[in-house]
DNA sequence: CGAAATCTTTTTGTAAGTCAAATATAGTTA
DNA sequence: TAACTATATTTGACTTACAAAAAGATTTCG
Protein backbone atom coordinates (compact mmCIF):
# COMPACT_ATOMS: atom_id res chain seq x y z
CA UNK A 1 0.00 0.00 0.00
CA UNK A 2 1.29 3.12 -0.69
CA UNK A 3 0.76 6.00 1.24
CA UNK A 4 1.05 8.91 -1.27
CA UNK A 5 -2.51 8.31 -1.78
CA UNK A 6 -3.23 9.52 0.76
CA UNK A 7 -1.79 12.48 1.08
CA UNK A 8 -2.76 13.64 -2.85
CA UNK A 9 -5.84 15.47 -2.91
CA UNK A 10 -5.35 18.73 -0.02
CA UNK A 11 -7.41 20.75 -2.09
CA UNK A 12 -7.20 23.97 -0.32
CA UNK A 13 -10.68 23.70 1.02
CA UNK A 14 -11.33 26.70 3.41
CA UNK A 15 -13.57 26.84 6.18
CA UNK A 16 -16.02 28.54 4.52
CA UNK A 17 -16.55 25.89 2.12
CA UNK A 18 -16.57 22.97 5.15
CA UNK A 19 -19.46 25.14 6.79
CA UNK A 20 -21.30 25.29 3.19
CA UNK A 21 -20.88 21.60 2.72
CA UNK A 22 -21.25 20.44 6.54
CA UNK A 23 -24.54 22.86 6.13
CA UNK A 24 -26.04 21.21 2.96
CA UNK A 25 -25.51 17.81 4.27
CA UNK A 26 -27.35 18.75 7.65
CA UNK A 27 -30.26 20.12 5.32
CA UNK A 28 -30.60 17.05 3.71
CA UNK A 29 -29.49 14.29 6.57
CA UNK A 30 -32.66 15.96 8.64
CA UNK A 31 -34.89 16.31 5.54
CA UNK A 32 -35.61 20.06 5.81
CA UNK A 33 -38.47 21.45 3.55
CA UNK A 34 -38.75 25.00 3.07
CA UNK A 35 -40.16 26.69 6.02
CA UNK A 36 -39.01 25.12 8.30
CA UNK A 37 -36.67 27.56 10.47
CA UNK A 38 -32.92 27.11 10.94
CA UNK A 39 -30.43 27.88 13.84
CA UNK A 40 -29.32 31.47 14.17
CA UNK A 41 -25.70 32.74 12.55
CA UNK A 42 -24.25 32.74 16.21
CA UNK A 43 -25.41 29.44 16.88
CA UNK A 44 -24.40 28.12 14.25
CA UNK A 45 -20.94 29.38 14.69
CA UNK A 46 -20.59 28.49 18.16
CA UNK A 47 -21.50 24.78 16.93
CA UNK A 48 -18.85 24.44 14.15
CA UNK A 49 -16.37 26.45 16.17
CA UNK A 50 -15.85 29.57 13.51
CA UNK A 51 -16.28 33.33 13.44
CA UNK A 52 -19.49 34.30 12.34
CA UNK A 53 -17.60 35.78 9.12
CA UNK A 54 -17.53 32.14 7.52
CA UNK A 55 -20.59 31.04 8.84
CA UNK A 56 -22.07 34.25 7.10
CA UNK A 57 -20.34 33.69 3.72
CA UNK A 58 -21.36 30.12 3.67
CA UNK A 59 -25.05 31.33 3.99
CA UNK A 60 -24.48 33.75 1.75
CA UNK A 61 -23.75 31.48 -1.08
CA UNK A 62 -26.75 29.23 -0.04
CA UNK A 63 -29.07 32.48 0.44
CA UNK A 64 -27.87 33.26 -3.80
CA UNK A 65 -29.33 29.24 -4.32
CA UNK A 66 -32.36 30.19 -2.96
CA UNK A 67 -31.71 27.22 -0.27
CA UNK A 68 -32.57 29.72 2.87
CA UNK A 69 -33.75 33.01 3.26
CA UNK A 70 -33.46 35.45 5.09
CA UNK A 71 -35.87 37.53 7.00
CA UNK A 72 -34.16 40.45 8.22
CA UNK A 73 -33.70 40.30 11.85
CA UNK A 74 -36.00 37.32 12.79
CA UNK A 75 -34.41 34.74 11.93
CA UNK A 76 -33.56 32.42 8.51
CA UNK A 77 -35.59 29.75 7.11
CA UNK A 78 -35.58 26.73 4.43
CA UNK A 79 -36.23 28.11 0.80
CA UNK A 80 -37.30 26.60 -2.53
CA UNK A 81 -34.61 27.10 -4.99
CA UNK A 82 -34.99 28.19 -8.20
CA UNK A 83 -33.33 25.06 -9.72
CA UNK A 84 -31.58 27.05 -12.77
CA UNK A 85 -30.36 30.03 -10.46
CA UNK A 86 -26.66 28.48 -10.05
CA UNK A 87 -26.69 27.74 -13.99
CA UNK A 88 -28.02 30.85 -14.95
CA UNK A 89 -25.15 32.83 -13.34
CA UNK A 90 -22.24 30.92 -15.00
CA UNK A 91 -23.67 31.75 -18.37
CA UNK A 92 -20.96 34.11 -19.91
CA UNK A 93 -19.76 32.53 -23.16
CA UNK A 94 -15.99 34.01 -21.78
CA UNK A 95 -15.67 31.57 -19.01
CA UNK A 96 -16.78 28.38 -20.11
CA UNK A 97 -14.45 25.89 -22.14
CA UNK A 98 -15.27 25.61 -25.45
CA UNK A 99 -15.76 22.05 -25.32
CA UNK A 100 -18.27 22.78 -22.79
CA UNK A 101 -19.95 25.13 -24.88
CA UNK A 102 -19.96 22.45 -27.42
CA UNK A 103 -21.53 19.71 -24.64
CA UNK A 104 -24.50 22.77 -24.95
CA UNK A 105 -24.74 23.25 -28.52
CA UNK A 106 -25.42 19.30 -29.15
CA UNK A 107 -27.84 19.34 -26.38
CA UNK A 108 -29.74 21.63 -28.53
CA UNK A 109 -30.42 19.24 -30.73
CA UNK A 110 -31.46 16.34 -28.29
CA UNK A 111 -33.88 18.52 -27.04
CA UNK A 112 -35.74 19.26 -30.01
CA UNK A 113 -35.65 15.93 -31.78
CA UNK A 114 -36.71 14.45 -28.25
CA UNK A 115 -39.75 16.81 -27.25
CA UNK A 116 -42.00 15.46 -29.78
CA UNK A 117 -44.07 13.10 -27.73
CA UNK A 118 -45.10 16.25 -25.10
CA UNK A 119 -45.68 18.53 -28.12
CA UNK A 120 -48.10 15.93 -29.81
CA UNK A 121 -49.71 15.45 -26.37
CA UNK A 122 -49.91 19.04 -25.40
CA UNK A 123 -50.64 21.03 -28.64
CA UNK A 124 -53.57 23.02 -29.19
CA UNK A 125 -55.39 24.75 -31.85
CA UNK A 126 -53.68 28.03 -30.71
CA UNK A 127 -50.62 26.85 -30.71
CA UNK A 128 -50.87 25.77 -34.10
CA UNK A 129 -51.69 28.67 -35.25
CA UNK A 130 -49.33 31.14 -33.66
CA UNK A 131 -46.50 28.58 -35.23
CA UNK A 132 -48.44 29.12 -38.66
CA UNK A 133 -48.17 33.12 -37.95
CA UNK A 134 -44.67 32.75 -37.06
CA UNK A 135 -43.83 30.69 -40.68
CA UNK A 136 -46.38 33.20 -42.56
CA UNK A 137 -44.36 36.55 -41.40
CA UNK A 138 -41.25 35.00 -41.86
CA UNK A 139 -41.94 34.24 -45.52
CA UNK A 140 -42.81 37.41 -45.97
CA UNK A 141 -39.74 39.27 -45.01
CA UNK A 142 -37.06 39.79 -47.59
CA UNK A 143 -34.10 38.58 -45.54
CA UNK A 144 -34.69 35.72 -42.25
CA UNK A 145 -34.35 37.09 -39.12
CA UNK A 146 -32.53 35.39 -36.40
CA UNK A 147 -35.23 37.29 -33.68
CA UNK A 148 -37.83 35.49 -36.31
CA UNK A 149 -35.67 32.17 -36.19
CA UNK A 150 -35.28 32.39 -32.27
CA UNK A 151 -39.10 32.73 -32.17
CA UNK A 152 -40.16 29.53 -34.01
CA UNK A 153 -38.37 27.10 -31.67
CA UNK A 154 -39.11 29.38 -28.58
CA UNK A 155 -42.83 28.57 -29.37
CA UNK A 156 -41.93 24.81 -29.78
CA UNK A 157 -40.40 24.61 -26.24
CA UNK A 158 -43.05 26.69 -24.21
CA UNK A 159 -45.79 24.02 -25.84
CA UNK A 160 -44.16 21.29 -24.14
CA UNK A 161 -45.48 22.93 -21.33
CA UNK A 162 -42.58 22.15 -18.98
CA UNK A 163 -41.96 25.39 -17.38
CA UNK A 164 -38.51 24.04 -16.19
CA UNK A 165 -37.82 23.06 -19.66
CA UNK A 166 -38.75 26.16 -21.03
CA UNK A 167 -36.54 28.54 -18.88
CA UNK A 168 -33.88 26.08 -19.94
CA UNK A 169 -33.80 27.06 -23.29
CA UNK A 170 -34.22 30.82 -22.37
CA UNK A 171 -30.87 30.04 -20.41
CA UNK A 172 -28.88 28.09 -23.35
CA UNK A 173 -30.22 30.60 -26.24
CA UNK A 174 -26.94 32.88 -25.82
CA UNK A 175 -24.86 29.93 -26.19
CA UNK A 176 -26.55 28.34 -28.88
CA UNK A 177 -26.16 31.68 -30.65
CA UNK A 178 -22.69 32.25 -29.94
CA UNK A 179 -21.39 28.46 -30.66
CA UNK A 180 -23.57 29.12 -33.92
CA UNK A 181 -21.46 32.52 -34.80
CA UNK A 182 -18.39 30.95 -34.77
CA UNK A 183 -19.04 28.18 -36.85
CA UNK A 184 -20.92 30.36 -39.64
CA UNK A 185 -17.66 29.52 -41.59
CA UNK A 186 -19.03 25.85 -41.63
CA UNK A 187 -21.17 27.15 -44.78
CA UNK A 188 -24.95 26.07 -44.41
CA UNK A 189 -26.75 25.20 -47.60
CA UNK A 190 -29.73 24.53 -46.70
CA UNK A 191 -31.46 27.40 -44.66
CA UNK A 192 -33.55 26.26 -42.48
CA UNK A 193 -36.42 28.58 -42.98
CA UNK A 194 -37.22 26.89 -45.43
CA UNK A 195 -38.24 24.22 -43.54
CA UNK A 196 -40.18 25.31 -40.55
CA UNK A 197 -43.60 25.10 -42.59
CA UNK A 198 -42.84 21.28 -42.74
CA UNK A 199 -42.80 20.94 -39.39
CA UNK A 200 -45.78 22.83 -38.37
CA UNK A 201 -47.74 20.71 -41.10
CA UNK A 202 -46.22 17.75 -39.10
CA UNK A 203 -47.49 18.95 -35.99
CA UNK A 204 -50.78 20.11 -37.63
CA UNK A 205 -51.70 17.28 -39.14
CA UNK A 206 -48.83 14.59 -39.36
CA UNK A 207 -47.55 11.63 -36.65
CA UNK A 208 -45.24 12.03 -34.20
CA UNK A 209 -42.85 9.92 -36.47
CA UNK A 210 -43.42 12.86 -39.47
CA UNK A 211 -42.49 15.35 -36.98
CA UNK A 212 -39.65 13.99 -35.97
CA UNK A 213 -38.56 13.66 -39.26
CA UNK A 214 -39.27 16.85 -40.48
CA UNK A 215 -37.22 17.82 -37.38
CA UNK A 216 -33.76 16.12 -38.26
CA UNK A 217 -34.34 17.33 -41.77
CA UNK A 218 -34.46 21.07 -39.94
CA UNK A 219 -31.73 20.45 -37.64
CA UNK A 220 -29.81 18.60 -40.62
CA UNK A 221 -26.84 21.65 -41.15
CA UNK A 222 -26.42 21.46 -37.30
CA UNK A 223 -25.75 18.20 -36.60
CA UNK A 224 -23.18 18.47 -39.72
CA UNK A 225 -21.62 20.87 -37.34
CA UNK A 226 -21.09 18.60 -34.82
CA UNK A 227 -20.89 14.49 -35.81
CA UNK B 1 -50.07 56.24 -15.65
CA UNK B 2 -49.89 54.49 -12.50
CA UNK B 3 -46.72 55.47 -10.50
CA UNK B 4 -47.69 52.39 -8.30
CA UNK B 5 -46.13 50.60 -10.95
CA UNK B 6 -42.73 51.86 -10.44
CA UNK B 7 -43.25 51.17 -6.60
CA UNK B 8 -44.15 47.63 -6.57
CA UNK B 9 -40.63 45.42 -6.81
CA UNK B 10 -38.70 47.03 -3.67
CA UNK B 11 -37.26 42.68 -3.15
CA UNK B 12 -35.29 43.73 -0.61
CA UNK B 13 -31.86 43.56 -2.10
CA UNK B 14 -28.82 43.15 0.13
CA UNK B 15 -25.61 44.89 -0.22
CA UNK B 16 -23.94 41.79 -1.14
CA UNK B 17 -26.64 40.86 -3.95
CA UNK B 18 -25.63 43.98 -5.33
CA UNK B 19 -22.26 43.45 -4.94
CA UNK B 20 -22.35 39.94 -6.83
CA UNK B 21 -24.43 41.65 -9.32
CA UNK B 22 -22.21 44.32 -10.42
CA UNK B 23 -18.93 41.94 -10.20
CA UNK B 24 -20.92 39.63 -12.61
CA UNK B 25 -21.61 42.50 -14.90
CA UNK B 26 -18.08 43.73 -14.54
CA UNK B 27 -16.55 40.28 -15.79
CA UNK B 28 -18.77 40.26 -18.55
CA UNK B 29 -18.89 43.37 -19.98
CA UNK B 30 -14.85 43.51 -19.75
CA UNK B 31 -15.12 40.32 -21.42
CA UNK B 32 -12.53 38.45 -18.61
CA UNK B 33 -11.27 35.07 -19.52
CA UNK B 34 -10.11 32.48 -17.36
CA UNK B 35 -6.34 33.29 -16.18
CA UNK B 36 -7.01 37.03 -15.65
CA UNK B 37 -6.27 38.76 -12.44
CA UNK B 38 -8.47 40.70 -10.69
CA UNK B 39 -8.60 43.64 -8.33
CA UNK B 40 -8.15 42.92 -4.67
CA UNK B 41 -11.14 42.92 -2.33
CA UNK B 42 -9.55 45.80 -0.60
CA UNK B 43 -9.41 47.69 -3.49
CA UNK B 44 -12.99 46.48 -4.46
CA UNK B 45 -14.68 47.47 -1.46
CA UNK B 46 -13.21 50.39 -1.82
CA UNK B 47 -14.21 51.42 -5.58
CA UNK B 48 -18.01 50.06 -4.31
CA UNK B 49 -17.64 52.14 -1.08
CA UNK B 50 -18.99 48.89 1.15
CA UNK B 51 -17.34 46.93 3.66
CA UNK B 52 -14.61 44.44 2.71
CA UNK B 53 -16.90 41.99 4.59
CA UNK B 54 -20.15 42.57 2.39
CA UNK B 55 -16.88 42.44 -1.05
CA UNK B 56 -16.23 38.59 0.44
CA UNK B 57 -19.20 37.31 0.71
CA UNK B 58 -20.24 38.51 -2.68
CA UNK B 59 -16.70 37.11 -4.20
CA UNK B 60 -18.09 33.60 -1.80
CA UNK B 61 -20.48 33.30 -4.01
CA UNK B 62 -18.72 33.52 -7.04
CA UNK B 63 -15.63 31.49 -6.06
CA UNK B 64 -18.52 28.71 -5.15
CA UNK B 65 -19.72 28.87 -8.56
CA UNK B 66 -15.81 28.08 -10.04
CA UNK B 67 -16.36 31.86 -11.53
CA UNK B 68 -13.10 33.11 -9.74
CA UNK B 69 -10.44 31.27 -7.79
CA UNK B 70 -8.03 32.56 -4.72
CA UNK B 71 -4.33 31.66 -4.79
CA UNK B 72 -4.13 32.22 -1.42
CA UNK B 73 -2.50 35.38 -0.68
CA UNK B 74 -1.65 35.87 -3.57
CA UNK B 75 -4.70 37.60 -5.19
CA UNK B 76 -7.71 36.41 -7.10
CA UNK B 77 -7.93 35.40 -10.99
CA UNK B 78 -10.88 34.53 -13.31
CA UNK B 79 -11.64 30.49 -13.81
CA UNK B 80 -13.57 28.31 -15.28
CA UNK B 81 -17.07 27.45 -13.93
CA UNK B 82 -18.26 24.20 -13.59
CA UNK B 83 -21.84 24.71 -15.44
CA UNK B 84 -23.80 22.08 -13.61
CA UNK B 85 -21.84 23.16 -10.29
CA UNK B 86 -24.85 25.34 -9.23
CA UNK B 87 -27.38 22.38 -9.99
CA UNK B 88 -25.47 19.95 -7.94
CA UNK B 89 -26.35 22.34 -5.11
CA UNK B 90 -29.44 22.60 -5.19
CA UNK B 91 -30.26 18.50 -6.40
CA UNK B 92 -32.53 18.28 -2.88
CA UNK B 93 -35.62 16.54 -3.96
CA UNK B 94 -36.93 18.01 -0.46
CA UNK B 95 -36.38 21.37 -1.32
CA UNK B 96 -37.25 21.30 -5.17
CA UNK B 97 -40.87 21.88 -5.61
CA UNK B 98 -43.29 19.38 -6.96
CA UNK B 99 -44.14 21.11 -10.09
CA UNK B 100 -40.05 21.21 -10.82
CA UNK B 101 -39.39 17.41 -9.93
CA UNK B 102 -41.92 16.04 -12.25
CA UNK B 103 -40.54 18.71 -15.32
CA UNK B 104 -37.05 17.11 -14.37
CA UNK B 105 -39.15 13.35 -14.57
CA UNK B 106 -40.15 14.53 -18.01
CA UNK B 107 -37.12 15.76 -19.40
CA UNK B 108 -35.16 12.54 -18.82
CA UNK B 109 -37.91 11.66 -21.61
CA UNK B 110 -37.14 13.91 -23.39
CA UNK B 111 -33.87 13.33 -23.29
CA UNK B 112 -33.38 9.92 -23.83
CA UNK B 113 -36.44 10.13 -27.27
CA UNK B 114 -33.39 13.37 -28.68
CA UNK B 115 -30.01 11.24 -27.95
CA UNK B 116 -30.59 8.82 -31.01
CA UNK B 117 -28.74 10.58 -33.44
CA UNK B 118 -25.65 10.76 -31.15
CA UNK B 119 -25.71 7.11 -30.35
CA UNK B 120 -25.66 6.03 -33.84
CA UNK B 121 -23.07 8.89 -34.97
CA UNK B 122 -20.54 7.77 -32.42
CA UNK B 123 -21.41 3.58 -30.81
CA UNK B 124 -18.56 1.39 -31.33
CA UNK B 125 -18.57 -1.95 -31.21
CA UNK B 126 -17.33 -2.16 -27.66
CA UNK B 127 -20.41 -0.28 -26.84
CA UNK B 128 -22.52 -2.61 -27.75
CA UNK B 129 -20.88 -5.22 -26.53
CA UNK B 130 -20.94 -3.63 -23.41
CA UNK B 131 -24.65 -3.11 -23.51
CA UNK B 132 -25.31 -6.52 -24.32
CA UNK B 133 -23.55 -7.66 -21.09
CA UNK B 134 -25.78 -5.50 -19.01
CA UNK B 135 -28.71 -7.02 -20.51
CA UNK B 136 -27.72 -10.56 -19.96
CA UNK B 137 -26.61 -10.22 -16.67
CA UNK B 138 -29.27 -8.33 -15.95
CA UNK B 139 -31.89 -11.07 -17.47
CA UNK B 140 -30.03 -14.02 -14.92
CA UNK B 141 -30.87 -11.95 -11.78
CA UNK B 142 -34.55 -13.36 -10.89
CA UNK B 143 -35.49 -10.22 -9.93
CA UNK B 144 -34.33 -7.17 -11.94
CA UNK B 145 -32.37 -4.81 -9.87
CA UNK B 146 -32.74 -0.70 -10.03
CA UNK B 147 -28.75 -0.82 -10.03
CA UNK B 148 -28.74 -2.92 -13.50
CA UNK B 149 -31.83 -0.63 -14.45
CA UNK B 150 -29.60 2.70 -13.95
CA UNK B 151 -26.18 1.07 -14.88
CA UNK B 152 -28.28 0.09 -18.62
CA UNK B 153 -29.62 4.05 -19.29
CA UNK B 154 -26.21 5.72 -17.78
CA UNK B 155 -24.57 3.58 -20.67
CA UNK B 156 -26.50 5.41 -23.15
CA UNK B 157 -25.80 8.72 -22.32
CA UNK B 158 -22.24 7.72 -22.37
CA UNK B 159 -22.05 6.58 -25.41
CA UNK B 160 -23.17 10.57 -26.78
CA UNK B 161 -20.12 11.18 -26.05
CA UNK B 162 -20.85 14.45 -24.35
CA UNK B 163 -19.79 15.23 -20.87
CA UNK B 164 -21.99 17.81 -19.78
CA UNK B 165 -24.60 15.71 -20.88
CA UNK B 166 -23.39 12.54 -19.03
CA UNK B 167 -22.73 14.45 -16.04
CA UNK B 168 -26.33 15.99 -16.39
CA UNK B 169 -27.92 12.54 -15.86
CA UNK B 170 -26.29 11.64 -13.12
CA UNK B 171 -27.33 14.34 -11.29
CA UNK B 172 -30.52 14.45 -12.30
CA UNK B 173 -30.63 10.50 -11.27
CA UNK B 174 -31.61 11.10 -7.97
CA UNK B 175 -34.44 12.84 -8.72
CA UNK B 176 -35.65 10.34 -11.27
CA UNK B 177 -35.72 7.95 -8.58
CA UNK B 178 -37.47 9.81 -6.03
CA UNK B 179 -40.04 11.09 -7.99
CA UNK B 180 -40.52 6.81 -10.11
CA UNK B 181 -41.01 6.32 -6.49
CA UNK B 182 -43.95 8.60 -5.68
CA UNK B 183 -45.57 7.60 -8.31
CA UNK B 184 -45.13 4.02 -8.56
CA UNK B 185 -48.80 3.47 -7.42
CA UNK B 186 -49.27 4.21 -11.08
CA UNK B 187 -48.70 0.46 -11.72
CA UNK B 188 -47.17 -0.05 -14.11
CA UNK B 189 -48.29 -3.25 -16.79
CA UNK B 190 -45.41 -3.63 -18.86
CA UNK B 191 -41.43 -4.13 -17.02
CA UNK B 192 -39.05 -2.53 -18.70
CA UNK B 193 -36.41 -4.53 -18.22
CA UNK B 194 -37.79 -6.75 -20.95
CA UNK B 195 -37.37 -4.08 -23.43
CA UNK B 196 -33.91 -3.22 -22.86
CA UNK B 197 -32.71 -6.32 -25.09
CA UNK B 198 -34.46 -4.39 -28.44
CA UNK B 199 -33.23 -1.42 -27.90
CA UNK B 200 -29.81 -2.80 -28.25
CA UNK B 201 -30.90 -4.98 -31.12
CA UNK B 202 -32.01 -1.23 -32.41
CA UNK B 203 -28.65 0.11 -31.68
CA UNK B 204 -26.82 -2.83 -33.51
CA UNK B 205 -28.60 -3.53 -36.49
CA UNK B 206 -31.19 -1.43 -36.53
CA UNK B 207 -31.93 2.42 -38.28
CA UNK B 208 -32.28 5.85 -36.01
CA UNK B 209 -35.83 5.60 -36.44
CA UNK B 210 -35.76 1.71 -35.27
CA UNK B 211 -34.33 2.53 -31.76
CA UNK B 212 -36.46 5.39 -31.11
CA UNK B 213 -39.43 3.07 -31.86
CA UNK B 214 -37.97 0.93 -29.46
CA UNK B 215 -36.91 3.59 -27.03
CA UNK B 216 -40.48 5.27 -27.57
CA UNK B 217 -41.93 1.43 -26.26
CA UNK B 218 -39.67 0.89 -23.19
CA UNK B 219 -40.70 4.40 -22.02
CA UNK B 220 -44.17 4.06 -22.51
CA UNK B 221 -44.76 3.49 -18.88
CA UNK B 222 -43.51 6.50 -17.81
CA UNK B 223 -45.06 8.38 -20.48
CA UNK B 224 -48.43 7.55 -19.09
CA UNK B 225 -47.25 8.69 -15.62
CA UNK B 226 -46.92 12.48 -17.08
CA UNK B 227 -49.22 13.02 -19.96
C1' DC C 1 30.41 40.78 -8.85
C1' DG C 2 27.03 37.26 -8.14
C1' DA C 3 24.52 34.04 -5.40
C1' DA C 4 22.26 33.11 -1.20
C1' DA C 5 19.88 34.53 2.69
C1' DT C 6 16.86 37.84 4.88
C1' DC C 7 13.47 41.37 5.20
C1' DT C 8 9.41 43.75 3.55
C1' DT C 9 5.20 44.16 1.21
C1' DT C 10 1.05 42.43 -0.46
C1' DT C 11 -3.07 39.86 -0.06
C1' DT C 12 -6.29 36.44 1.39
C1' DG C 13 -8.32 33.78 5.41
C1' DT C 14 -10.14 34.07 9.85
C1' DA C 15 -11.56 36.15 14.16
C1' DA C 16 -13.86 39.41 17.12
C1' DG C 17 -16.41 43.28 18.40
C1' DT C 18 -19.71 47.15 17.45
C1' DC C 19 -23.88 49.24 16.08
C1' DA C 20 -28.40 49.93 13.70
C1' DA C 21 -32.90 48.52 12.78
C1' DA C 22 -36.86 45.56 12.67
C1' DT C 23 -39.59 42.25 14.83
C1' DA C 24 -41.71 39.42 18.45
C1' DT C 25 -42.54 38.96 23.06
C1' DA C 26 -43.24 40.33 27.62
C1' DG C 27 -44.69 43.60 30.57
C1' DT C 28 -47.21 47.78 31.83
C1' DT C 29 -50.73 51.06 31.92
C1' DA C 30 -55.28 53.02 31.11
C1' DT D 1 -59.60 43.94 28.11
C1' DA D 2 -57.18 46.77 24.97
C1' DA D 3 -53.59 49.72 23.83
C1' DC D 4 -49.11 51.10 24.63
C1' DT D 5 -44.20 50.48 26.03
C1' DA D 6 -39.93 48.28 26.97
C1' DT D 7 -36.89 44.56 26.09
C1' DA D 8 -34.57 40.80 23.90
C1' DT D 9 -33.39 38.71 19.59
C1' DT D 10 -31.43 38.56 15.16
C1' DT D 11 -29.64 39.82 10.69
C1' DG D 12 -27.09 43.44 7.93
C1' DA D 13 -23.19 46.05 7.68
C1' DC D 14 -18.79 48.09 9.26
C1' DT D 15 -14.26 48.16 11.55
C1' DT D 16 -10.09 46.53 13.27
C1' DA D 17 -6.73 43.06 13.90
C1' DC D 18 -3.59 39.46 12.88
C1' DA D 19 -1.62 35.13 10.78
C1' DA D 20 0.41 33.05 6.90
C1' DA D 21 2.05 32.52 2.32
C1' DA D 22 4.07 34.16 -1.60
C1' DA D 23 6.57 37.56 -4.32
C1' DG D 24 9.66 41.13 -4.61
C1' DA D 25 13.30 44.00 -2.69
C1' DT D 26 17.27 44.29 0.02
C1' DT D 27 21.18 42.89 2.27
C1' DT D 28 24.92 39.88 3.27
C1' DC D 29 28.59 37.00 2.25
C1' DG D 30 31.64 34.08 -0.58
Amino acid sequence: MNDKQNLVPLGNISMTDRVENKLRAYFLKNAFKPGDSLPGEIEIAEKLNVSRNVVREALSRLRMLGIIESRTRRGMIMARPDILGGLERVMNPFILGQDTLEDIFELRLILEMGMAEFLFARKTEKDIEELEAIVKKQASLNEPTIEEEIKFHTKLYDMTGNETFKRFQILLQPIFNHTFNNKKKHKIHTPDHIYHDGIVKALKSGSVEDFRLAMKKHLKPYFKMTV
